[in-house]
DNA sequence: TCATTATATAATAATTTACTTATATATAAA
DNA sequence: TTTATATATAAGTAAATTATTATATAATGA
């Protein structure tokens, strides 16, 4: 892999706050508004980190109306996987609103 | 593996600076001295980089009269076996001068 | 011993990153 | 329409990171 997309890839990642968002992510879906709750951080915040993840190319997202559900895209590069693999999936980051959709 | 843990590895390789001192080590021991030519940056600029290297447990070093030889440590994390194995090895990170001991 | 060389540490400056608040956009509902 | 809600973007600020220059330490050789 070449040296400038591995940092890229390593940089998206290599935060406490994005990496609870993958953690949240291993278990499916997650809408925004969930992800301000479990990261304690103003929604433009939680915002901007998707958005690095997504340049980083290690989410995707679908938009159900007024929400978007961000979830891990399928085929990761090899690096992300096994990064992926070391990271404990959280519970309890399930849509509590009505966007379960 | 723990998110904090993961997190101090993480960012320990999320620099370019960084992902090319390990791979120029791919090869084996590196010297300082040479590490500052491959890198372009001033010498204490590369020790404090080695020293987050270090301090994350990724590299070790080997102390040889004035110089230190750095290298990568034997038992990696299965983290850090899986981002080290995305590196593309450096070649020409040999010592040109007479460190080669 | 004194000068030289390799590396590390300290202090500080420059840059980048990650927040915040304010505002824009877009959908849905009244 | 107008109002409310979810998310994104913009602007500004605080905090963290990475560089530099200056200095310290430690080993070698004259």
């Amino acid at each position: 892999m070449e040296h400038l997309l591995l940092e890229k890839q390593l940089k998206a990642v290599a935060d406490l706050n994005r990496i609870k968002l993958l953690a949240c992510m291993k278990n499916g879906e997650v809408c925004v508004c969930d992800f301000v709750d479990v990261l304690g951080i103003s929604q433009p915040a939680v915002s901007q980190h998707l958005r690095k993840l997504k340049e980083a190319g290690i989410v995707t997202e679908r938009k159900v109306g007024t929400w978007k559900h961000y979830r891990l895209v399928e085929d990761q590069t090899p690096l992300m996987i096994g990064i992926l693999q070391q990271i404990q999936p959280m519970g309890s980051c399930q849509c509590k609103t009505s966007c379960t959709n």
